[in-house]
DNA sequence: AACGGCATGTATACAGTGTATACATGCCGT
DNA sequence: ACGGCATGTATACACTGTATACATGCCGTT
């Protein structure tokens, strides 16, 4: 298998017009056009639009993944965990359609909780549940149901990105990420006095 | 002014048309259809789709105002708080599409923070911080920043929320509402051990 | 070397979309 | 009675996803 196939070169073109122009300007004749394709070449490749889209998204996924791997956490449970959440945002702030297109579009294959978590298919929620694991492991952190933990703070985390690149929060990208970063150690030691 | 302008005319229709078939299926053509005008008719009450879309939008902000305003929260701090983000999954889960496009699209003249909340014009976050303030008054919460802990519960809420209609989370509603209310919960509890 | 099949790409067409433009209609104040 | 203005209509244009029918060129088999 060849390392860049028609169907990658139709989704690089794809995520092109997605991170300049936005998702719904990532139509199949436009990125036909890019590629010196007809627009129904694309559909010996991607059976219709929302499966070239997933792709896309895809490949979104695969380098988030590689970005964790990528990293080795040190320092306090606190302190890895931020950073951990950072590369999310990281990822998030570096590509802000593609993000949306990853998080907020129904996709088929999506992970499903709690099922596809517990049995270890987001590799993503996987470096992050070994985090709390370990923490409640060495007695750090409070025994409690470990996915939930994992979720819920990917949920705020997605939140907060979401509502920042939906233009609902006006602070520069640096405040934000000190922002996100004290919600994510205030939501790991509450706010009770 | 009338109760019933032909304006919401269409922007009912419109809802309900989104309601039962998802965003998309709403179009100028099968809006005008269901009240028995031409699409360009239309236009003369919104100058154009997203306008349109926009004031169903608003429809739900009004609503979920006036059920939040409607209820008398009693109880704990605690048990007030999980009973305000109560209101908000209700809301989410009556109207599931609808609170999709309150949330997710971006919307002009949507609230921005910290501006628009620490100006009190999200009738919303006001109820909720008014709640956090009186915690932190009382010294039942620690001191911190109020808005930003208004903005990262809510937050923490649309991103469970925006999960769930999304199909990522295979809970029943009822399943879903309790894991949503532990999440309130742990938020405010830390998960220290 | 000739052939057949199969993957790939093209051309055309259709139904649907948002909406610009030009025109009709009917109400309402002067 | 009349003129203007709000409202609705009819038509047209550019754009979308994609079904269908056809062309082309490579590749393994005989």
């Amino acid at each position: 298998m060849p390392l860049s196939t028609t169907a990658d070169k139709i989704a690089c073109a794809a995520r092109e017009l997605l991170e300049k122009e936005g998702a719904e300007a990532v139509s199949m004749r436009r990125v036909a056009g890019m590629i010196g394709m007809t627009p129904m070449a694309i559909y010996r490749h991607y059976p219709d639009r929302e499966a070239l889209l997933n792709a896309v998204a895809n490949t979104g996924f695969e380098e988030l993944t590689r970005s964790l791997k990528r990293r080795r956490f040190r320092g306090t449970l606190e302190t890895r965990l931020v950073h951990m959440a950072n590369v999310y945002l990281d990822h998030a702030l570096e590509n802000p359609r593609l993000f949306e297109l990853m998080f907020l579009r129904k996709r088929e294959g999506a992970r499903v909780y709690p099922q596809d978590f517990k049995s270890r298919l987001s590799p993503t929620a996987n470096q992050m549940a070994d985090l709390v694991e370990e923490g409640m492991a060495c007695g750090e952190l409070r025994q409690d149901d470990l996915w939930e933990i994992v979720f819920e703070m990917g949920a705020m985390s997605h939140g907060l990105i979401m509502l920042y690149l939906g233009g609902r929060v006006a602070l520069s990208p640096d405040q934000f990420r000190a922002f996100y970063q004290r919600s994510f150690r205030r939501y790991i030691h509450g706010i009770l006095a």
